[in-house]
DNA sequence: TTTCCTTCGGCACACCGATACGCATGGCTG
DNA sequence: CAGCCATGCGTATCGGTGTGCCGAAGGAAA
């Protein structure tokens, strides 16, 4: 699906505040409502926006700790690795998992509130993890920026060009 | 600001679903609209809901590439880091920076469309931040999981325990 | 215990925005 | 040139949002 400029000043203005008004959205990319409103349809059927979210203060909800742990796993068998990203994905505590090239085969990032929170964190999720064989931490002092937010450059073709590629 | 259940219930499903409506959340927590509407709110205010996004599916606009770099700095005089955390604030391709206890001085994380592009991103961003003495990149091959969700614990208090603690 | 006071939820209503039409326009194709 | 498809606009209706008011529950003090 090609995205024209409307579309991606649309994404760009969701990406900022997921809960503006069909109407002022409309109005800031210069469209009718009802013409806005089918297009936000559009990229939310075509998967593009995955979905809405609220976001929490981290700090405000006791959870002031990012922690970045690199895991080794004992071997690079697909049933390793398979029964490490289940037990991952299983886990509420884990922010985020990433395959990864290189030294570590994966990254996680943790959210805790303090030292203390993730030893519970460590002992209850982490260790539990199959196939691990080596565990480097490391510490985040303070988040310095956090985006969720994809640059869609400005610059680009207006119009949908060849639009036949499905 | 403590949070009861009620809260907590509240936030878990916006944390999941930004955009549903005030009167289905309100049926969802087993409140009024009313009631309902005026702790989100109240939520709001305190700032523990820090803001609403939508998430755009990073490979549907050509982002497949999940870059992590540590970075050491020449120095760690207030004005090096002062200096290197402006530079990355003003950066929109950098999509998460962390200040890091232990070996590298930040963590950062870019969304790169290829390796072509991540020379782009290189070239025009990363290699302008100042103070840099030491760079190290590794590519992430997949993202396993990635939450925005934090875990709140439906245990705990129903209500708000020796709200004095102002 | 009674009374006051604060907090919080429910109810009802007025209004605003979302959504679904039908119609108009413009570009592309046969 | 005719027809089709995509896309935008305007309108009408419906549902949700947000506010004002009341009442219930809980705590504190006399």
């Amino acid at each position: 699906m090609p995205l024209d400029r409307i579309d991606r000043r649309i994404l760009e203005r969701l990406q900022r505040d997921g809960r503006i008004a069909n109407a002022d959205l409309a109005e800031v990319v210069g469209l009718s409502a009802s013409a806005c409103l089918r297009r936000v349809r559009a990229l939310e059927e075509a998967g593009i926006i995955d979905r809405y979210v609220a976001l929490l203060d981290q700090s405000k909800i006791g959870r002031r700790m990012d922690i970045f742990v690199e895991i080794s796993l004992k071997s690079q068998s697909n049933e390793t690795l398979s029964a490490f990203e289940e037990a991952v994905a299983r886990s509420t505590e884990i922010m985020e998992c990433h395959l990864m090239a290189g030294d570590a085969d994966y990254l996680l990032r943790i959210a805790a509130a303090d030292p203390v929170d993730f030893e519970r964190i460590h002992r209850d999720h982490l260790a539990r993890l199959p196939g691990v064989s080596r565990m480097r931490t490391s510490f985040a002092i303070r988040a310095v920026s956090k985006n969720t937010a994809f640059p869609l450059p400005e610059a680009g073709p207006d119009l949908p060009q060849q639009a036949k590629a499905k």
